[in-house]
RNA sequence: AGAAAGGUGGCCGAGUGGUCGAAGGCGCUACCCUGGAAAGGUAGUAUACUGGUAACGGUAUCGAGGGUUCGAAUCCCUUCCUUUCUGCCA
């Protein structure tokens, strides 16, 4: 949520980002936003003057009793009476006004970073570095789907069984492989420097709005009526979550964090091939990284964040690319964003396997996250989070690189943590 | 799940209807004292919204939301959370 002062003070600026976004009716959206809060402050000067008058008389009637003077008190009594009743609708219509802006706010994205460039879907995404060869794997290479049947290490109809379509049952060395990697990652991730956390994989109504899942993308989560709780769709909901509200000081800083969690995701509405195997799914695992920064430092950090998915994916050998995203493909809440792709060879196309974001203030404002400035005033932090990394693309990617007439061989670095170095 | 007790500022803790944004203590900051430090002394030290160039004001906030009252941290209702006991159990 972008703050309403900031919208006052640079309505050029962000109507100029929003562009970027091909966001429908912004300018629209903007005064309007700029009318009702000029009318909430007004509406707030006016109740509070009605209430102070209202607490000064209240304090003369309480001297008046003390004074045994009881019937001047009572004419008093009879004044605050009106006070109240115009106190109680000023109350009313700054509460409609306050709420109005604020849902007019949520549907306000974050204004991009000025090196996003414009655009509206991923055929304006910047491709801005990539790395790794693409492997020569003939005319026999097999999608991920027909390797997992082929060695019996993945089994989407069991998990149908039990479950449903996009909930997959892991199996042997496929499970084996799965958990490997989930070790590898939150390992490189500890070196790197981020503080290990396990956390909740249901949150509460505050924290889904928090993080900015509530309400835009309310049907994309599972939902437990009963308890209203959400099961998460990224770690990065109780993570960031975990610091909402909190003041910390400047020498806190850098804020990190990384942790597993499974992911749960709806994802009404997708169909098709591209949703075959591991590429979709409605539960997956994914080890995610998360900062807090200061505003001062937040782009520095997004690079190092970068970087280290960089490294991880030079280590095991893939194949891929980084995009700088267009302000039509940044998600709602993200400044800016990289998102990692992995080649996946037998499918011959580009695989989403991290995005790492720079929500500067956006999730801070909603999260109420803040830190003291060197003048002793409180300031909204820097928010960002990466995946570091998604498993189930990564895993398709490997097993679809690395197959081979022999089986698919493991990446080396992973050997020590499956305790195979063979799939066959 | 049932019963009881409780939720007050960065922390501890007082406060059961009136100048209480809240005693006292700890912590923190500045200054005094000191060769330096400790101890001691003095002062300051919540957040949000809002008015004002500023100085300085106003309003709200004692878990949250309602209510009673001229007036609520204090009384009533609802709700969430915590602790203890009982129950259940990985």
């Amino acid at each position: 949520m972008l703050q309403v002062q900031f919208i006052r003070d640079h309505k050029e600026t962000v109507l100029e980002g929003l562009a970027k976004r091909n966001f429908a009716d912004a300018e629209t959206i903007i005064e309007k936003v700029l009318t009702v809060d000029e009318n909430r402050r007004k509406t707030q000067v006016e109740l509070d003057n009605t209430l102070a008058e209202s607490n000064k008389i209240s304090k003369e009637i309480g001297g008046l009793f003390k004074a045994g003077e009881i019937q001047k008190a009572n004419i008093l009594k009879e004044k605050t009476g009106v006070l109240k009743t115009k106190s109680k609708e000023l109350t009313e219509s700054l509460t409609a006004l306050a709420e109005e802006l604020q849902t007019l706010l949520y549907l306000i994205p974050n204004v991009p970073h000025a090196s996003v460039k414009a655009g509206n879907s991923e055929e304006d995404n910047e491709k801005i570095f990539s790395e790794g060869t693409i492997p020569d794997l003939g005319e026999n290479a097999l999608p991920h789907w027909e390797l997992a049947k082929k060695y019996d290490i993945i089994d989407f109809e069991l998990g149908n069984k039990v479950t449903g379509a996009g909930f997959p049952v892991y199996k042997g060395k496929g499970a084996r492989l799965q958990r490997a990697l989930i070790n590898y990652f939150l390992d490189k991730n500890i070196e790197a420097g981020y503080k290990e956390y396990q956390v909740p994989h249901l949150v509460n109504e505050a924290s889904a709005t928090a993080t900015g899942q509530l309400p835009d993308k309310d049907g994309q989560m599972y939902h437990s009526k009963e308890d209203d709780l959400y099961l998460i769709p990224t770690a990065e909901v109780p993570i960031t979550n975990m610091f909402r509200g909190n003041l910390v000081q400047e020498s806190d800083f850098p804020i990190t964090a990384t942790g597993y969690t499974p992911c749960f995701r709806r994802e009404a509405g997708s169909y098709g091939a591209h949703v075959r195997g591991l590429n979709r799914l409605h539960q997956f695992d994914k080890v995610e990284i998360v900062r807090v920064e200061h505003p001062d430092n937040s782009y520095n950090a997004l690079n190092d964040m970068v970087e280290h998915i960089k490294n991880i994916l030079r280590e095991l050998k893939l194949p891929y690319r980084i995009l700088r995203l267009c302000g039509g493909d940044t998600g709602f809440t993200a400044a800016l964003t990289f998102d990692f792709e992995l080649f996946s060879t037998a499918q011959d196309r580009w695989l989403e396997i991290s995005s790492a974001s720079n929500f500067e203030t956006f999730q801070a404002n909603r999260l109420k996250l803040r830190f003291k400035n060197k003048e002793g005033k409180s300031e909204l932090a820097h928010t960002l989070n990466g995946s570091s990394l998604a498993l189930p693309r990564v895993l398709a990617g490997i097993l679809e690189n690395y197959q081979t007439e022999e089986g698919i061989k493991i990446p080396e670095v992973l050997v020590p943590y499956t305790g195979f170095s063979i799939i066959n």
